[in-house]
RNA sequence: CGCGGGGUAGAGCAGUCUGGUAGCUCGUCGGGCUCAUAACCCGGAGGCCGUGGGUUCAAAUCCCCCCCCCGCAA
């Protein structure tokens, strides 16, 4: 199969890797563009473009690939299908007509469920014990194409965004080699996605990792777990903002935010709405993240409470 | 040249402004107390103070180059 892959991130690595690996022609690997970021402002590269460099594939990359020339330069690769992976951008309909294959995308959840940009997180912020991704027909909607294959995966009490992402990563190249391989037998099915179990989640926010105290300990774990390593749930002492990176979850009371412990043998330990939480990694302003009893030794907080 | 913090014992920090024997908490090792302990008491070991250069009688501390780590903002 003769196929053009859009990705950025880290999840689309693993697909493009499997898709060469299974022998597929890769036209051109299309990915956004180089971003200023990081500390001294260098452009960066996007891993799916290092992946692509180091397998000699030709690079596109366009602010917008709706634009008209970017629509021109994806013809001119004369694709059977179009294949993305967390890309992030959406494609017209000019460009979903192009591959006489279809379009097909890799979903990290179960769809209907959790449509949007980052299901993943979101999974785990609500508790969810399963999830899974998902191989879809895309269409002019966000996530809303016919699924044409999925396969499910557990989501252990203690995971983290980071390590579910990665292995969803690698679930998601294996069931999507797999499920090019049916279409060309001419075996795949399509299926219409039930709009009324359908759930949507909006991309992360900044806003998203504050904690707020009043909720259960269980729920802000899962916030803390979820937020690990992309962003951090945070929380303020007056000016100083700490940045919380695992806790569990302990049984008792105490007032929201409340600071209840603080020492380097017994741990830091905060009420919240319901059970207390105890914090094991923790990143002061200005610090690395750093194991909570290292932090206490030399550090203290600012403040009895957190906000 | 986006703004900023930091590199001191195994860990986390203080000391740097105002040069003059390197300190705190914890860990570790040994001893004591105790029915017992993650508790308590006593004692010990453990540091080229990030690298290189300069100033000085004397540099963790002042000046300059470099390396590494991190926060914010994107």
């Amino acid at each position: 199969m003769r196929i053009v892959f859009m990705g950025t991130p880290y999840f689309a690595v693993p697909s493009l890797e499997k898709l060469i690996e299974a022998g597929h022609e890769i036209a051109a690997v299309v990915t956004q563009p180089d971003r200023k970021c990081g500390r001294g402002q260098k452009p960066k590269q996007p891993p799916v473009k290092l992946t692509a460099n180091e397998n000699n594939i030709p690079i596109l990359q366009f602010d917008r690939i709706k634009s008209e020339e970017g629509v021109k330069a994806i013809k001119e690769k004369q694709p059977d299908m179009i294949v993305t992976a967390a890309f992030g951008q959406i494609l017209s309909k000019q460009i979903l007509d192009i591959p006489k294959h279809g379009c097909l995308n890799v979903h990290a959840s179960l769809l209907p469920k959790y449509r949007g940009a980052a299901p993943i997180q979101w999974a785990i912020i609500n508790g969810e014990e399963t999830t899974g991704v998902t191989i879809m027909y895309m269409d002019e909607g966000l996530d809303t194409g016919d699924i044409i294959s999925y396969v499910k995966t557990d989501i252990p009490k203690d995971m983290t965004g980071g390590a579910l992402y990665e292995k969803l990563a690698f679930l998601g190249a294996d069931i999507l080699v797999e499920t090019i391989k049916d279409i060309e037998n001419g075996t795949a099915v399509r299926i219409k996605q039930d709009e009324k179990s359908a759930s949507y989640y909006p991309p992360l926010s900044r806003q998203l990792g504050l904690i707020d105290w009043n909720k259960s300990a269980e729920e802000i774990r899962n916030l803390i777990r979820a937020l690990d390593p992309v962003m951090s749930a945070y929380s303020y002492q007056g000016e100083d903002m700490y940045k919380i990176w695992k806790a569990s979850v302990l049984e008792g009371k105490a007032k929201p935010g409340k600071v209840v412990e603080a020492d380097q043998k017994k741990g830091l330990i905060v009420g919240t709405g319901s059970g207390l939480l105890k914090i094991d990694e923790i990143q002061a302003p200005c610090c690395r993240r750093m194991n909570t009893l290292d932090f206490l030794r030399g550090n203290r907080l600012s403040s009895e409470f957190f906000e």
